[in-house]
DNA sequence: TTCAATCGAATTGTACACAATTATTTTAGG
DNA sequence: CCTAAAATAATTGTGTACAATTCGATTGAA
């Protein structure tokens, strides 16, 4: 009968999390290529397609959409309107408000970057199913740490 | 009938990568309090793993287990060899490898550390099929980028 | 009305993460 | 035996991440 290990838990292996953390970097990754074509960080591309389908919101309503703060935002904002993808300027209404607006060059940037999902589409070797359950507990954990508090 | 959008694909919902992404983050701030209390970050802590796991690695064995490479663990083992948790010595049959061993005081954090999974698992709203199930699938993905190329 | 509480963004400080380069050591081919 | 190639860490530079703090603007309750 085998001895049982009180320290199985604090193996790698036996992690749910190291393989979550490890396989987001590596897709991170993968994306390289693709989007070094387009000059856009992972950080980025997911900054500007939020702003392709809203044109227009504060640096708040982005971290929500994203799960970012401002001290990644900031900055990453900054980039994007160095490169003429957007503008950043205060709302009239409540200058607290940073309004971040999409620029045409942003806008075409849009026509580049619909290659990048059909690329990263062959390095998945992922059957419908299983896409559609990773997405399922991937947004099921999402909401369960979003409600705990 | 409803129209076809053809940048569908570049919207945040209908991505795969983004709450993946998203959940690692998510997971790691969720570690965030616990590891707190063994004065460990994320990083360092899945490192120390290996070590109790492994006792003596170099920098690249370690590395390959983690999926990072020297530019993050070299200044990372400075820092746990200044908690005093590992030693860091040239190895005396080949001087390019860094020895990276456990102390008595890294052994003894062990203790400590077995409490963590259990809190982590508090916070995970999944049963063990759905677990095992996301698994599989993150490891199945991981073995694909790894054989790629 | 007024001022304390709140809010949104920016800043600061610490810690990854990784590509590219460098330095040192080892190995192997001629 | 000697030198070119390979291997291993370390370094450098850029870009996130995020907690904590600061700052200015706004709001709401006395």
């Amino acid at each position: 009968m085998a001895e049982i290990d009180p320290y199985a838990c604090l193996k790698l292996e036996n992690q749910i999390c190291f393989p979550l953390y490890a396989c987001s970097k590596e897709v991170v990754r993968k994306y390289k290529p693709f989007l070094d074509e387009l000059d856009l960080t992972y950080t980025q591309y997911i900054t500007m397609m939020v702003l392709w389908d809203k044109k227009q919101m504060n640096v708040k309503e982005i971290g929500k959409c994203l799960y970012l703060d401002s001290g990644t935002l900031t900055p990453l904002l900054k980039k994007l309107e160095s490169k003429g993808y957007i503008t950043r300027h205060r709302s009239k209404e409540d200058e607290r408000n940073l309004l971040i607006k999409i620029t045409p060059e942003g806008e075409a940037l849009k026509e580049r970057a619909v290659a990048v999902p059909a690329q990263m589409g062959k390095c998945f070797d992922l059957d419908p199913k299983e896409a559609k359950l990773l997405y399922d507990l991937m947004y099921k954990l999402l909401d369960t740490f979003h409600t705990e508090e």
